[in-house]
DNA sequence: TATGAATGAGTGTTCATTCAT
DNA sequence: AATGAATGAACACTCATTCAT
């Protein structure tokens, strides 16, 4: 039975993982699903029929594993935060010089905002809701303060070289980095319409990534921004 | 016309007029109830029954004055846009400096947001629709222009005066100035959350709208910041 | 006007009545049809939809007027209860003699069980939920008192004209009254079966409801039972 | 049998008992979960779920050994009965005097419900469905013939002793003694809201349970009851 | 102008049951 | 023998909207 064993632990791999594979794999249709559906219609307006039916799964599939609506959303939203900074830890901003590295970090931010719109509205429907959905999250709140750090890093470097000017909060920092793509990207809709010019133009996209990175660079006292 | 409304005037008063008074006031009622509702659940979230009740009118009313629950929606965002235009409009920012005049224009669009949240999330619903009820509002158009030319000036005149540089784009300037208050704002809860401050203590409103004034007088090259 | 409204004083007898009845009507129908499902399947078992149905009124009207299933649940059963003591209380015992008044009621009871099967299991389903739905209802304990003073009243009779022994419990004899033709006929169906015994025959009802007399007056000590 | 058991003994102890064992034991968990189950919330308010939950079994096991969730019902309501009627014949009644038989078998059922009050809710349920699940069961008429015999040999004894009065139907008796305790338990929570009264306090079941034996020996005309 | 009654199409959620291993 | 994954049908409840007056 031990030759068996050792016999099967291969051919196993191939019989019992997707077993477990399957379950896992659902979770996760179900909850990339949820995300786009989340992002396209908010909470309120996202149906769970259809999240089923864009994972390819079985509504109650999705009660099974999350619990209902609410907490199915608590996830999603959980996990796009984890994402994105992940996503900013993996940058590799410490062998940069902190001009480039800031630079690098604003482009970032807006590259990431325009590839993945739905970090937009759900954090939009999470505060439309008062943030409940991220409360009691521990996850959330360890992640972020990583991100605040690494912010700070390169403002504590670039002070340190004499580019950039003293006092500033890296977390009033993070927050305007953020606002100057969030702003223009969450309302293109309606800043198209006001503004009677195309917002997502290759050109205008250009634009204003360009416009941002001199924003932050001036706002930090960067000489020849 | 002013013949016939001076005619009609005294005749109104007793009979046609407090009737049509009436019904403005409930027409009034409604769209301030459903500005509320729309603000505090969405387009989506809010509930016909309830802004109804909030109006303290008939259901029916809502229907016969404004046809549907979108056709609310879009005149309460409509009237939302209008009325921030309008208030920047009476600001008389002429007599004063280019530096002390945009000072005085990020401080008041930070504090319209702080004293109207409901224009925030009006603004986040409408985009999650994809600007769809601001479409053919020629109305909107009209008073957005007028903003930007607002600007436009105070950054011609500072150019002019040599205190800002040039060759920044009023369009540009404008959605900063606009972002840099309200993605603070409207994320406040998650905001809270994640940096793990109280967005809303007043001190730390104080701080941040200097913050702001400060990123948009480094932005403009003001001297001095 | 006044000539007509006096004329249409009559005619509105058919014309606004409805109105207004219309919703009593509607209320009394849904009513009525929730008494028979929930007497047909229990508290669980009972369909909403069906209760719609067998009113004759829309599904969305029984949330209107009665909040939801229990709450309606609750109403039925209250009314249940209201309507077998106020038919108790219609007897007229006053004028027979005590050993006729108890036989009176001990008949009254069996016959009303018998005429009125939904009572029984509307009893057992509220107990199988513990009572719940008639806690907090002043008026359940109201009547139930008067019933209680009915009983006790015969007795005391009984009693004063040594007809019947003293110290019987009007409560103790109340449940018994009850318990003898409950029983047999709550559980009519299980009792056909195991005593293999045609419950429901007519010969087997009245002989029943004579043992159940006879136990009655023999408890109470009437000579001659 | 006895030989290959002991020869199978210790074999089977480490491999093929434990197995069948395993599976007599898993069957009899579920039964009893089952029988906890219905009783609290009925055929229709039982979760399946739950039923497995309860007896540490797999949901997939219930239909393996009972079908389906009426049929696991049919057998715990057998099985039920077959308890009950069990007991009785174990009260080894004969060596008593009549009256005194009598009154341990109203002591016996009454505290019989008392100790197992999933007995009263089980028929309960039975009985809401209209005895379905009691019909094609010959166990079940067997041990009730017993019962039937049981008592109405107490009866004749009593009669030929001349204890007793003659003519009394035993089933009847049989009913009416099960009736006035079976009535009192099962309708315990309504019956404490409207007589305003704790049922279930101990002094209360003691009266309650004199009062029965005192209806019961003044019904068979015991003298001195 | 105003309103109470009524409704159909959905909406999140639950449940007994079967599949595949 | 035992189990985790999956499902379809149903269920209580909701909502924007229309009817009738």
């Amino acid at each position: 039975m031990s030759a068996a064993g050792a016999n099967k632990g291969r051919q196993d791999m191939s019989k019992a993982k997707p077993k477990t594979r399957d379950a896992d794999a659902t979770r996760a249709r179900i909850l990339a699903a949820a995300k786009q559906e989340f992002a396209d219609y908010g909470l309120g307006g996202a149906r769970v029929d259809v999240i089923a039916e864009r994972a390819n799964a079985n509504k109650r599939m999705i009660y099974h594993y999350f619990g209902n609506k609410e907490a199915l959303f608590r996830t999603v939203l959980v996990s796009a935060y984890v994402d994105i900074r992940t996503a900013e830890q993996a940058l590799e901003l410490d062998h940069l010089s902190p001009r480039e590295a800031l630079m690098k970090l604003v482009a970032f931010t807006w590259n990431y905002y325009l590839d993945n719109p739905e970090f937009l509205t759900l954090v939009n429907s999470a505060n439309l809701h008062k943030g409940r959905h991220l409360q009691d999250s521990d996850e959330i709140i360890q992640v972020s303060r990583q991100y605040v750090g690494l912010v700070g890093k390169i403002l504590q470097r670039g002070v340190d070289e004499g580019v950039f000017r003293e006092g500033i909060d890296p977390v009033q920092l993070n927050i305007t980095i953020a606002a100057i793509g969030y702003y223009y990207l969450t309302n293109r809709f309606t800043g198209s319409i006001l503004f009677e010019r195309e917002f997502m133009a290759p050109d205008r996209l250009k634009e204003r990534l360009e416009f941002n990175i001199e924003t932050i660079l001036r706002l930090v006292g960067a000489e020849n921004p």
